[in-house]
DNA sequence: GTCTATATTTGGATAGAC
DNA sequence: GTCTATCCAAATATAGAC
């Protein structure tokens, strides 16, 4: 009998091409918006035609789910790579300005990871996993910093969100709004301190 | 010879009919998207064929253009029936709720108005102007308040869009976040009280 | 003004030869 | 695995009869 190779060649080779592929679909995006990626030009740019796809992905959603983990992955590690100083306001700032950094880094990506946009398009529980592992981490994060009420969580978010949307439609490739981030941060903090050294202040009853 | 009467009906019909397609295009918007219309679908609800729409608009660009001006002018005429108080903080409240429930109470309205979305289409200068007229008058109105640096300005505009932002995307249909607009002005308050009242506490060089 | 018929384009997907 | 050829569907827009 002959032995099985230790590495499976066509495999690599097969999941490289994948990945030539996913890159093409981003760029398009890039260029062309989420929904402006076509089978047609993905396949001209890895020096394809369009049924030869096919091969690689079941279909253009598969393309799509494909980039959603890419990109849910990237984020994820980006989380997980936030070390904690033991200042909460330094974290804090440290944590928002990722998230910003990361959405202006590639509006694109951030569009399908963030918002639901392509519609017909649903991410795959696998794919979506690393996301939900990451919104986990910042929340844990949130509370071991002493924020656990979920009111102030969502203030927090929406107000990194919120810089986000206004960067993106009303300067994109500005940073109008982006440069805000110390400043929220530190608005923020100084609204839920009184909270946290003076007990329950705001209304816990509703 | 014959008097000029002093109505034209004839024109009256055609307007008419034009609203009618216009309501129809909002409907199936809301059902299906923005990106969602069609001329078919449209004429379809208005009891017609597709190419008898060319008779009222000369496009599905000039469609969306009329949606959007109708949109622009409820918008302003919601920011032109704001009353001041007099208290600054019960106006800021009802300044954010009002961009806030005008969002949620039509989500895609929101969406053709405030985003980008639409691939190809640009609002006519003549549809853009009461948008640019009622944003004037949020300007004019927060410097009254004594909100006059811009960053505190993009902050607080940050903050209602950054509701509205989580919201949409993470429970559309909910209050999660909307029902923090008290919150997230109070915050917002407390943020640039001092300066009012201490003079420039914060940088004012860079 | 409205219709039928049609042009034109585009894009996802499949069949089958090589 | 890649190709050509093709299918199928959808959508905007135009031509021309009525």
């Amino acid at each position: 009998m002959l032995d099985q190779p230790t590495r499976n060649r066509r495999a690599e080779q097969r999941s490289r091409t994948r990945a030539e592929i996913i890159d093409a679909a981003w760029e398009i995006a890039r260029e062309s918006g989420l929904a402006g990626i076509t089978l047609r030009d993905v396949a001209a740019r890895v020096g394809m035609r369009a049924p030869s796809l096919y091969s690689y992905f079941d279909s253009k959603n598969a393309i799509y789910d494909a980039m959603f983990a890419e990109g849910a992955r990237d984020f994820l590690a980006g989380v997980e790579a936030l070390t904690p100083t033991g200042d909460p306001l330094t974290d804090l700032k440290n944590g928002m300005r990722f998230y910003v950094d990361f959405a202006t880094a590639d509006p694109v990506r951030y569009q399908l990871l963030f918002q639901r946009t392509i519609p017909g398009f649903e991410p795959s529980p696998e794919s979506y996993a690393p996301a939900v592992k990451a919104l986990e981490i910042a929340r844990a994060e949130l509370s071991r910093l002493g924020i656990s009420d979920p009111g102030a969580l969502d203030l927090f978010t929406a107000l990194g969100a919120g810089l986000i949307s206004q960067q993106f439609a009303n300067e994109p490739g500005g940073d109008r709004w982006t440069r805000l981030v110390d400043p929220a941060t530190e608005m923020f903090y100084a609204y839920v301190l009184p909270a946290r050294d003076q007990g329950n202040r705001r209304e816990r009853r509703q």
